[in-house]
DNA sequence: AAAATTTGACCGGG
DNA sequence: CCCGGTCAAATTTT
């Protein structure tokens, strides 16, 4: 019954496929355990249940310390050798989530040499965030902020994934992208002209799974997009995917906003410490080492009081501490993780001298 | 008619 | 020179 294929190469690249889900995997759970948490800390105290409160808050930090230890025990074993470009299809789930976030991963200055692999954007990570030392003072000045959500869409249903983050976007071009079986599209956003707004995206289809797609954003937005979910209740049925080789087709939704909101909060709840020059180039900056005001943000736990630092150089330099996380014991994640914090160019809007006031939802004003 | 997409040219980094 | 990202004219969609 049982199939003893030791075939010494051949399941051994299935081995590690099945590897790279399972790291996927856990690293999406964690994501949504920390969404999860999020919520919850955004939930109004409710004095009749306030012990329950506490134990909410407890669980998910057990479970999010259970995500954080997997993945270390995970990546500690066995480091993901980039050894062949296999590309794994991040997630199994189906009940009934589809068009879901995936996954999401930020690297600043990411090189894609034209050498052995490259063809298969979103080069597994699953673990290196943690461990990235940003002590070194780093003045790496060039790298527009990217970062890239995995989207999967389901059939016969409308999709309301993020394929549609709430703003406009308009195709700009085609272009076919050597090794990808799918032509990748590239979009930005429809102010651009109006409100020089920077932001772009660009969609790539993925090779094997033609329901996933790769959406890369590069640049924020700074332009005041209209959320306008609100125009009616029936959303019309949007086709999917008409024609073979299209990499997408975001037709409107809701909650513009509320996703830029939820997406900086997860950011910064991964650590993170961010300087935007006028250029619209980010900018490391020296982590904050007042770490001593860990006050309590958001009404409950995690992230440090944001520094804001403006240089006379006319740039604005926000540094974020890293998370307090009062994760297990074993695997204390404080390193204070280093995370391109998009904005376009906010030049337009500060001045040197502008005082930014962080709310509840993360973002100043 | 206006707005959005298509598609090859163009351009810059490696 | 190759590759990927953008421009812009032509073309399609609304």
């Amino acid at each position: 019954m049982a199939h003893h294929h030791h075939h010494h190469a051949a399941s051994s690249s299935e081995w590690e496929h099945k590897w790279g889900s399972l790291a996927a995997e856990l690293t999406a759970g964690r994501d949504v355990a920390k969404q999860l948490q999020l919520i919850l800390s955004f939930t109004p105290p409710q004095p009749s249940s306030s012990e329950q409160a506490a134990t909410r808050e407890v669980l998910v930090q057990k479970i999010l310390a259970s995500y954080e230890n997997a993945l270390s025990m995970l990546s500690s074993s066995r480091k993901m050798t980039p050894a062949d470009q296999h590309h794994h299809c991040p997630s199994h789930r189906d009940d009934g989530d589809i068009g879901t976030v995936v996954m999401m991963t930020m690297k600043s200055s990411e090189s894609s040499p034209p050498g052995t692999r490259s063809g298969s954007p979103g080069s597994e990570d699953s673990d290196h965030d943690l461990f990235k030392d940003t002590t070194s003072s780093s003045r790496k000045r060039k790298s527009i902020p990217r970062w890239t959500h995995q989207v999967r869409v389901g059939p016969g249903m409308g999709l309301e994934g993020p394929l549609d983050d709430g703003f406009s976007w308009r195709k700009y071009g085609q272009k076919d992208i050597l090794g990808a079986k799918y032509p990748r599209g590239y979009y930005r956003c429809t102010l651009r002209n109006v409100q020089g707004c920077l932001a772009t995206k660009q969609v790539q289809r993925s090779d094997d799974d033609s329901t996933v797609f790769e959406i890369t954003y590069r640049g924020r937005h700074t332009c005041t997009q209209s959320q306008s979910p609100s125009t009616s209740s029936s959303p019309a049925p949007n086709n999917i995917s008409p024609r073979p080789s299209e990499p997408a087709m975001p037709p409107a939704a809701a909650s513009a906003k509320d996703r830029q909101h939820e997406q900086l909060l997860l950011n910064f709840r991964r650590g993170l410490n961010v300087v935007v020059t006028d250029d619209g180039s980010e900018f490391d900056c020296s982590p904050p080492t007042t770490a001593t005001a860990a006050t309590t943000f958001a009404g409950s736990l995690f992230f440090p009081p944001p520094q804001v630092i403006t240089t006379s150089d006319n740039n604005t330099n926000i540094s974020y501490g890293g998370e307090q996380s009062t994760t297990a014991a074993a695997a204390p994640p404080a390193t204070v993780g280093s995370v391109d914090f998009p904005f376009g160019n906010m030049d337009h809007l500060f001045d040197d001298q502008t005082t930014f006031t962080f709310d509840n939802s993360g973002f100043f004003s």
